[in-house]
DNA sequence: CGATTTTGACCCGCGC
DNA sequence: GCGCGGGTCAAAATCG
């Protein structure tokens, strides 16, 4: 009997699993993602077919029931299946979608001039390191589509947009922060404009010409609250608390990428120091730097954000922050219709389509980011700040 | 004494 | 062209 109860728990948490899994998979394939619905699924018609050793000492009418239990769940399985062709179906198309908003932008310019040309030459090599990154989208049928002037276009694009680096900015509560694992050096500080608190920068000081960069202030309207802001990527190997950081960061960024919170994400991450419950997210442009910048905000009260993920809403006015919600709970926005009364590919297509500020964004922040996640394993974002208790706290940490 | 922090000067991009 | 503000440099100061 007990056996037949822990059988039935086992059904039930592979049912959840599988479905979870299956929300994860919306608009993205991360082959994190990839692999971990793969597995499951894999486990999943595996376990439907090993039945408890003692279950022919079962009654028979117990054993039909299971059997019809394992029915119901090979038809679940084949609806997957076909939700899993269904959903990378739509996300190709949302690529092309995507691909085709850009094309008239550069194809409608005039040739390139001297100038540019020599900026070509000039970036060359830059561009080939961006490539790699950039590449997934010239993936499945876009390889039918897309000529090879065309991918040089959105290449240039690609390059473009990346200049402005993605940068990743942490709004977190001061007492709850905890070191990222890195060496960081002071090389500055300044007192910005309109926070009366002074912003301190630091370098990576782990690998030799690290370009990693961190910018460490206090909130000027909530001084308990940290706004700590990475921007490029560690050139040499971290420590595993650095990595477990690189991992949260890049997640985030994957997902704010993907518009979803994954259920697998949010199981792979749960253990990490910067919980992904407690995280809202969005990205904008810096009016200095220009640069995208996706915000993780950790001070926002934990959310239920293991609903379906669903679109997320996009702001048609460049000039103002993307409302990009991390938690499944889409924000309404003006100018489009519904999230209820559209699939989320088609919400997510209309707004990149009409708006080339977050579709620089998202380039930029694809460029930088993705291939990172490529290395998640390898490389990070964070490492030991001059919060950790371990470090010695520098003067100026104590009054920001 | 080497490593790190502090701090004023400098550079550069952007808006007017 | 000029001023402003963000970001960086580098010499001096401080720390362990």
């Amino acid at each position: 009997m007990e056996d037949k109860v822990a059988f039935k728990n086992l059904l039930e948490v592979q049912k959840k699993t599988c479905v979870s899994n299956t929300d994860a998979l919306n608009w993205t394939q991360e082959p994190s993602i990839r692999t971990t619905l793969g597995s499951t699924l894999l486990g999943l018609r595996l376990n439907n077919f090993e039945l408890p050793q003692n279950l022919e000492q079962q009654p028979l009418n117990q054993l039909g029931l299971l059997q019809i239990e394992l029915e119901e769940l090979k038809k679940e399985n084949q609806n997957l299946r076909s939700m899993l062709s269904e959903i990378t179906e739509h996300y190709a198309d949302l690529q092309n979608q995507l691909l085709l908003a850009m094309r008239p932008k550069k194809l409608s310019s005039s040739p390139p001039n001297d100038e540019d040309m020599q900026k070509d030459s000039r970036h060359d090599n830059v561009k080939k390191s961006i490539l790699p990154s950039w590449q997934f989208l010239y993936t499945g049928k876009m390889n039918n589509q897309i000529t090879p002037q065309e991918a040089k276009i959105i290449e240039d694009q690609a390059f473009e947009a990346s200049c402005k680096k993605a940068r990743v900015s942490i709004r977190a509560r001061s007492e709850s922060l905890k070191g990222d694992g890195c060496l960081w050096r002071k090389y500055g500080q300044k007192i910005s404009k309109g926070n009366p608190c002074p912003r301190a920068y630091y370098r990576c000081n782990m690998g030799t010409a690290c370009p990693v960069r961190k910018q460490v202030q206090r909130c000027a309207t909530d001084e308990s609250v940290v706004i700590t802001t990475y921007e490029g990527n560690h050139n040499h190997s971290l420590p595993q608390a650095a990595r477990s950081m690189a991992c949260t960061t890049s997640a985030a960024l994957t997902m704010f990428l993907s518009g979803s919170t994954t259920s697998s994400h949010a199981t792979t991450f749960s253990n990490h120091d910067l919980f992904f419950s407690s995280l809202s997210a969005s990205t904008h442009y810096q009016s200095a730097s220009s640069c995208p910048t996706v915000t993780l905000d950790l001070t926002q009260p934990p959310k239920n954000y293991l609903k379906f993920p669903t679109a997320t809403a996009l702001s048609s006015n460049h000039s103002q922050t993307f409302p990009l919600s991390l938690n499944g709970y889409p924000q309404q926005c003006e100018g489009l219709p519904s999230e209820k009364e559209l699939p989320l590919v088609d919400v997510l297509s209309a707004a990149i389509t009409r708006d080339p500020s977050l579709r620089a964004a998202l380039e930029a922040a694809v460029s930088s980011m993705v291939g990172d996640s490529q290395n998640i394993h390898n490389h990070g974002q964070l490492s030991r700040s001059p919060y950790d208790p371990s470090s010695k706290m520098p003067a100026e940490a104590s009054q920001i």
